[in-house]
DNA sequence: CGAAGTTTTGAGGACCTTCAAAAGTTGTGG
DNA sequence: CCACAACTTTTGAAGGTCCTCAAAACTTCG
């Protein structure tokens, strides 16, 4: 186990909107790593596992799961090339859900400990972390709105367009069309519905000339339309990274007043 | 705007499992902090907002929540006091949920540049920062399988016991009975139900003898079946805290085997 | 080409919703 | 401290969304 040329591409995607410093990008390449192929359709992270790495998937598409006692199982999300799939386990010990490969995946995995040390030595890395942790929650909150409050097709249309957003980030999209490796059966357990229920909302959208389908594809057929449909805002995924650290934002006003004698956290 | 003696209760909480350098626990109390009042019943951040500063709940009750055009709305989550309301907001500029007071709170407001700052010059304080992000993510996803695949009362009844724990764990539960501050409208918002079906579910777990209420007060009754009935796993809400730093997990091995040779984040 | 998996269709039924109104509770002002 | 208004809980009834079961049509894969 040592160092992977593959770690730059997960560094890549932790600075995109905040460069590290040279030191941290040296650490962070340096970082023992070790790649992993999955075969489609395994359950390679269980319930009750107490995981010890963490992996940025390079390719594939997985989804987190979890189940009832009768088989039911919900998915809480899912991951597209670029993410990472478990940053989640890194400070927890007992995985509260499990990971699955809808196609084949290849992941470059690092070992929990490594991720906290760097996260301890550099400040930008731990942010980096904490950023992807929160943009995961905030999908997490969408999801539960969307399995929740809105009508079968509704929550259907925005599922597609949130992938569709998602694909188009990773350049895995045209403007309209992108591959979603997964079955009406997954959608249910995504949406929350019986898996009937999914074929006939995707037929009613399709009724609306609002999508089309062929094979795993969809193509989003009237964007603005769909995006109304579904009151779908692309705000929750974030797009726009995370806010920048000092960029203009020392003179800001604080409730209106401006801190003249602020004590500061470094001034200690 | 300055240091606030309550800023310690906060401190407190972020220490619980893991304690700070003196350092850091200086710069954390120096922090400037305002004590902030809510009446009940407000809408105290409302979705598009840019929220400036984050707060630490002293006492009260207060909910996240999406709403639709048609004005339905979803509650994602609650919080208790000692819980940070909005630290989600700290790293992103456009708040996608509001936040709604159900009874009247005193909060210990701080500025986000603030808590970025100490963040990024401590890094156990980012950490148990990136930790209470992580915490609620984990919440967020049991919702989302609470609301998709669990029935009403079973879903109901998840509920009760995950404000049942969290009460507990800040002693505002003896065994079995706790105080919650929300009318049955506000569980069918939480719940992705009708009030009257949150009404029909209350009463079948009262039937089952599963619980009690009076007022705002619920009682579980036999908590072991209450437990089985409702597939509760308390793991989700981290009980145990985040994973300590450098607690006998140097000799781990790494996917069974032992690095002899590992680079390590610290050693560049 | 056959087997296994996925999508589609149909029918009946369960769960949950909406609407509406009655009963009970809480809060406020005189 | 009572009276009244506003809100919350409860009940009933009708209806819609979504579910289960089952089988047929279609696709994928070895």
């Amino acid at each position: 186990m040592s160092a992977h040329p593959d770690t730059a591409l997960y560094l890549a995607r932790l600075e995109r909107r905040q460069p590290f410093s040279e030191r941290a990008r040296q650490a962070f390449l340096a970082l023992p790593a070790q790649r992993q192929c999955v075969a489609a359709d395994h359950d390679f992270v269980r319930e009750g596992d107490r995981p010890i790495y963490s992996s940025y998937l390079k390719e594939g598409f997985v989804s987190r799961y979890k189940t009832l006692r009768d088989g039911s199982r919900q998915i809480v999300g899912f991951h597209v090339p670029g993410d990472m799939v478990d940053l989640q386990s890194a400070l927890v010990i007992v995985a509260d859900h499990g990971i699955y490969s809808h196609i084949a995946c290849t992941l470059i995995a690092f070992a929990h400990d490594d991720l906290l040390d760097i996260a301890e030595a550099f400040p930008e890395v731990g942010r980096a972390f904490w950023f992807d942790t929160l943009s995961d929650a905030a999908v997490f909150r969408e999801w539960t709105f969307n399995v929740g409050r809105r009508s079968a097709p509704k929550a259907t249309a925005h599922l597609l367009l949130e992938m569709h957003y998602r694909f188009a980030a990773i350049g895995m999209s045209d403007g309209e069309s992108f591959e979603l490796p997964v079955t009406q059966a997954d959608l249910a357990d995504a949406l929350g519905i019986s898996a009937v229920h999914v074929n006939r909302s995707l037929q009613s959208l399709r009724a609306e000339r609002l999508i089309r389908t062929f094979r795993k594809t969809v193509t989003i057929e009237n964007m603005a339309r769909m995006i109304d449909f579904a009151e779908f805002d692309p705000a929750y995924l974030h797009p726009e990274g995370p806010r920048q650290v000092r960029a203009a934002r020392d003179h800001r006003l604080f409730n209106g007043v401006r801190p003249e004698l602020r004590p500061t956290a470094s001034g200690i």
